[in-house]
DNA sequence: TATTGTTATACTCTATAACTATA
DNA sequence: TATAGTTATAGAGTATAACAATA
């Protein structure tokens, strides 16, 4: 038969290749890599660019708010709210009305970043649902969004 | 309006909102923070169980096939697999053919324990998928297993 | 020359507990 | 009493580079 020859096949999953979890742990670590690659020498990473998107869509939020929407804990949020501002991205000023929390807004700079990755991201999301069309991409969505939705 | 009064409503996301990457992201720490529950005193974990299911279905596999089949490191799994042979769940023996090569074989106690943890994942998918009936589930796996297809 | 397994090492993400200062 | 932020610390997954033994 030609084409038989040669085919490096992988080994069988066994039972893990009927779990839901396996497959949304592979695929989000193909999409993890890949978003590294795409955004290589802005010195974005996931996280970093999530806290960035939710602080551009609510300026003047606090740290706790941002873990909130994004499933971070309080205490990994500090040094990573730091590592923003350290960067220049973030502007952490002490809120009017709460003398516990800080508001964050986007620098200049941290606006410039999210801009620059929002356009590679873009791209590398095409890329990789380049066999996706507009239904695939939005049932995939909505599918994971109901499972979002079961945090409690 | 009645219902509408102390609703803690989350931070809106901004352009994260749409990007498959993230909601697998959240999708995924979801089922495995699910997963750690479901077999808590078993010590098993996301990828010791995924060795073991490998085995499980390829009796006398060598480390290497096992992390190509898993996407693990070869550096990786020096450790994984020590960790499961030292528990018991795991016999690994010189391969009769390839010296370099180690034969890994489940243990009956490491067939009690997949057995053990596959009842209880059942039942942990079941309630995590409780709102998803088997076209969902199926179209979910279907669309998952083609971003998985990706890797190089 | 390629491959199996190994060691060493570093980075990132996440988790818990205990603390402070404000509300 | 609850909440915002903090500190310290630990566990876990993954990454790269360099090496020995064998194919």
């Amino acid at each position: 038969m030609a084409g038989s020859e040669n085919v490096p096949r992988r080994a069988a999953l066994g039972p893990l290749e009927d779990f839901v979890g396996y497959h949304l742990r592979r695929a989000s670590h193909l999409f993890g890599s890949d978003f590294a690659r795409a955004v290589e020498g802005t010195g974005m990473r996931q996280v970093l660019f999530g806290i960035l998107s939710v602080v551009s869509a609510n300026s003047g939020i606090n740290q706790g708010e941002v873990g909130r929407a994004l499933g971070i804990k309080r205490a990994n949020m500090v040094s990573l709210i730091t590592e923003l501002v350290d960067l220049g991205l973030l502007d952490r000023q002490a809120d009017a009305d709460d003398r516990r929390a800080f508001a964050l807004t986007l620098t200049g700079k941290g606006a410039d970043v999210i801009a620059e990755c929002l356009e590679r991201l873009t791209a590398h999301e095409a890329r990789l649902l380049s066999s996706f069309d507009t239904t695939d991409r939005a049932a995939l969505i909505a599918l994971l969004r109901r499972l979002e939705a079961l945090e409690s």
